[in-house]
DNA sequence: TATTAATGACTGACCAGTCAGTTACTACGG
DNA sequence: CCGTAGTAACTGACTGGTCAGTCATTAATA
């Protein structure tokens, strides 16, 4: 019947600086993910967290930050990846292209954070600054390192001279769009393997840039 | 100083049963665009459509019934006038996919019917009978006759055949994607030649569909 | 005991939707 | 042609509910 027996299960409160911060990223995340951004409401946020409403303002100046630092947490460090994975790769082109890809699809289905795309187009309105930081944090820095890889494979021979502008957002385009489309239509849209989808459209982008 | 002098300029009240829905609903899209649903407030709309706030409840029930009917007004007419097309058309397949993409392709630039797509993306999450709506009557109206012409172009020899549901989603993707994607981040992304970029794409779904 | 993390009741702003009241228009009688 | 009574289109102040952000208070820890 009570909670405050003996053991040290749930002390009602706790001073934990260190911990606050990311767990709080998390709860938010998870929220914005299953309801959305303006449909959460910081209460819950809160609540999640296993933390009151106050204690998020001790860590995050407002709701929009709180946004700002899930994409921080959670998107930019898979760029850093893609760009590791580019700086270390040995083998060809196209494989690379298809292990970048793939392990981008690959989080379509489970990640939290594929949810991204969506609230921030859903937002972009409401906040400007916030779409802005996310056009360059993400957008412009994940298209660059995709030129990259395409001026690589031109380079090596290996894939023919084409623009690499328009190609660099063929190939990323369906991802985010599967995305963005997943989370607002999933349920009311025929079903579709969209793993089968992402590799025909791979292979046409592929086939299309094959040295002849 | 007064406005009641002799003139039949503007009397502040009138009574025009059937020009005000479509009024309505032409201020409705034109804020919805501008700001998104949201964030437009109805005393606006109101405003622009030169009616009071609770004029607008005599003809639409609810906010959501409002961007329903700007759907119904806007966008189910440009679905019919395809299936026109495609009924009408002699020519060969490629030129009709062409023509009918061209079309829509065209839109993105002025109509603001073209905010549609993001305004429904937005706003699936807090009213799931509209995205049930707007996936029905439009989504999957517009792929059913994207899956029509290419069977007729398969059927009369002028495509190869390939996976119909595909093909369909990868010809209309690009343009749903370009007009979120453009409403969202248009003024923070780099700057790009849509109409190229789509002819781009356009040509490198069709060539991969080239008789061999 | 001093410091500061944590709390949660509270405030102020916002806005969809309502409804009692107002006025444009019409039709009919003089 | 001019009232004038009836009707329904129109109005906008108001209500009720929501929620981001605040801050005086509480209590964990060094």
């Amino acid at each position: 019947m009570n909670t405050s027996t003996s053991t040290t299960a749930a002390p009602r409160r706790q001073r934990r600086k260190k911990e606050r911060p990311d767990e709080i990223v998390a709860a938010a995340l998870a929220l914005f993910s299953e309801r959305g951004f303006s449909a959460t409401r910081l209460e819950d946020v809160a609540t999640r967290a296993g933390v009151a409403k106050g204690t998020l303002y001790l860590y995050f100046p407002s709701k929009q930050a709180l946004l700002e630092a899930v994409v921080h947490r959670y998107v930019v460090p898979r760029l850093a990846q893609g760009e590791k994975l580019l700086q270390d790769y040995r083998g060809d082109t196209k494989s690379l292209l298809r292990e970048l890809l793939g392990a981008w699809w690959a989080d379509l289905d489970d990640r939290p954070e594929s949810s991204v795309p969506k609230l921030m187009v859903a937002e972009a309105g409401n906040f400007p600054e916030l779409a802005q930081f996310f056009v360059q944090a993400v957008v412009l820095r994940g298209r660059q390192l995709f030129r990259q890889i395409i001026r690589r494979g031109i380079e090596r021979g290996e894939l023919r001279n084409c623009n690499v502008d328009h190609v660099s957002r063929l190939l990323i385009a369906p991802i985010i769009y599967s995305a963005i489309w997943l989370k607002s239509f999933r349920q009311f849209d025929e079903a579709i393997d969209f793993r089968a989808f992402a590799e025909s459209h791979i292979d046409m982008v592929l086939n299309g840039l094959t040295v002849s």
